[in-house]
DNA sequence: AACGTATATTCGGGCAGACGCATATGCTGA
DNA sequence: TCAGCATATGCGTCTGCCCGAATATACGTT
């Protein structure tokens, strides 16, 4: 029932998940490197279950991944497996070093917001 | 009342306007430089309305512009004015150059769907 | 097993936005 | 000024999703 041109769901699903606030802010901690959920919430200062249920969602959109230790889940960025999705992540670091606050949100996490992606900063 | 560390509104505004597919197609076909609504409409095979209403989002996103000649209003992508729209920019076309079915509503406009930013296609 | 910590899910309310349809506006030419 | 084309907007409805609050699950310790 999809129209002929449009774009595939994957694209669509992980545009989408570009579209909220709290979940950019993630995206942009996790660019630092895996995070438990814990870490997560006290840097955002942000309720529980909102940044669960936000990394739910990207998880379902592909961008991350979870990995269980004992109490904690630690989150990081999905690897780009589509050259879409890898297209996207150097667009992300590109994005996000040209937003101020997300690069306070990383030093709250003792990180650094720097883009890696020397390729498009320029 | 904006929590400290958020996005800014403009960062948001213009994420915000790229989890929806019409206006994706109508972001991807600008690249290849300005259309008239008309031009979009049958290009895509959606309502008129539907088109128009899209455009006017991505108007109020700041990602187009509009200019009037006679009967016809004809769109553009917007300049780039910061840092942040233009990264975006450059990802766009990396991210749209992932997507076939983009490609063939660029071919049934009339028009290559090439990445033309050749800083980040790799 | 019982408890506590860390994380996930469910529920219900509310709001943004996507849609089709109808209609309004802007413009041109007769 | 009237007709007609191109485009924009209003309206009512419906879906998706964001939220807080409460609760459920997973795991480790004792």
């Amino acid at each position: 029932m999809l129209r002929t041109s449009a774009p595939n769901e994957k694209v669509d699903l992980m545009f989408r998940a570009l579209s909220d606030r709290t979940r950019l802010r993630l995206l942009s901690l996790l660019r630092g490197g895996e995070a438990c959920v814990c870490d997560l919430v006290a840097t955002l200062g942000v309720p529980q279950p909102k940044v669960s249920r936000h990394l739910a969602y990207l998880r379902r959109a592909g961008l991350v991944t979870a990995r269980r230790d004992g109490f904690w889940m630690h989150y990081a960025l999905a690897p780009a497996t589509t050259p879409f999705h890898k297209s996207l992540l150097g667009c992300l670091g590109c994005c996000f070093a040209s937003v101020p606050e997300l690069a306070k949100d990383a030093a709250r996490l003792g990180r650094s917001a720097a883009c890696s992606a020397g390729d498009c900063c320029g």
